[in-house]
DNA sequence: ATGTAGTGGTTGCACGTGCAACTATACACC
DNA sequence: GGTGTATAGTTGCACGTGCAACCACTACAT
């Protein structure tokens, strides 16, 4: 009912704003708990189980510190330690201290979580790319990196 | 429909793929962070409860049922059961049983919930657009809104 | 009316998470 | 060498959430 769509109503959001705002949280809940379950189902992992175990696998010698994992897959540190432990009780994974600086842990990637992952890891880009990456193209793909990278400026500084 | 980048590594997500997923994730976590953080100390109304009130707010009568409110913030039966007696605690909202329907109950926005929801609306949509929308032009939204839907078709069936 | 299935909402319980406090180690400075 | 500050990781605790079981009511069949 307006030409201007953008300025009409500050208070509320217009009908792309929407689109493009509620989609994001949207699509976000619905794909995580989709592959979440579709992990627990098909290897019994959740899906941040699997996120740590990634992380290890591809990185140098199959062993992370707690704190690059913890900033890596967007956890607190506490709530890494917890998670750790329970892959740890699991036999996925172990613990190091770092040689070079006592206070540190490395987790390191046992064979039995190398396996688990490595079976998981098929199953979860699968579905990734089923629910999300195939809906576009190639070229759409990296539009979409390029976006997140514009909204990804951590506090302010939009630089021009 | 392209000649290589997908199809290199079906066991790892090739760079632009990874960009694209892994940058969804990200911005999803970053953002609601924030989002809820800036709510939360402005006017003390974690950003579920504020999606909450502006639902309510925003259907006819200012009230709700139960149902409809879990399907639309994405919340499951139970945990919206507890959101709501929170918010009915503070005086945000009350419950009203269904006159048509005695086993529902309607979540209705008091005046001060009301209240609380106008100051908390012009924050939370300032930051969404500061940390969000603004990032983007009114046709980049508008593509992005076609993005999620695309990728919002439930199980199977992706209508050519 | 009476029974049966289905739906709306709430409760018991367990789980994963974050925050703040704590311990242990590293590093800078005097 | 000793003191103070920062950092790595873990623990106590409380909170929000989902699942499954449950109750209350409706709708429909007999």
């Amino acid at each position: 009912m307006a030409p201007a769509p953008n300025v009409t109503a500050p208070t509320r959001l217009d009908q792309q704003e929407l689109r493009a705002w509620r989609g994001l949280l949207r699509t976000y809940a619905r794909l995580t708990k989709a592959l979440d379950a579709e992990l627990e189902a098909a290897h019994g992992l959740p899906l941040t189980s699997y996120e740590v175990l990634m992380f290890i696998a591809d990185a140098e010698g199959e062993r992370m510190r707690m704190h690059d994992l913890a900033s890596s897959i967007l956890l607190s540190r506490s709530g890494l330690t917890r998670l750790v432990d329970r892959l740890e009780r699991d036999g996925l994974l172990t613990r190091a201290t770092c040689p070079s600086d006592a206070r540190g842990a490395f987790a390191c990637l046992t064979p039995k979580g190398r396996g688990i992952l490595d079976a998981a890891r098929a199953t979860h880009l699968a579905g990734v790319r089923a629910m999300f990456l195939d809906h576009f193209t190639a070229q759409e793909q990296e539009q979409l990196g390029g976006f997140w990278e514009r909204v990804d400026v951590p506090p302010a500084a939009n630089g021009a």
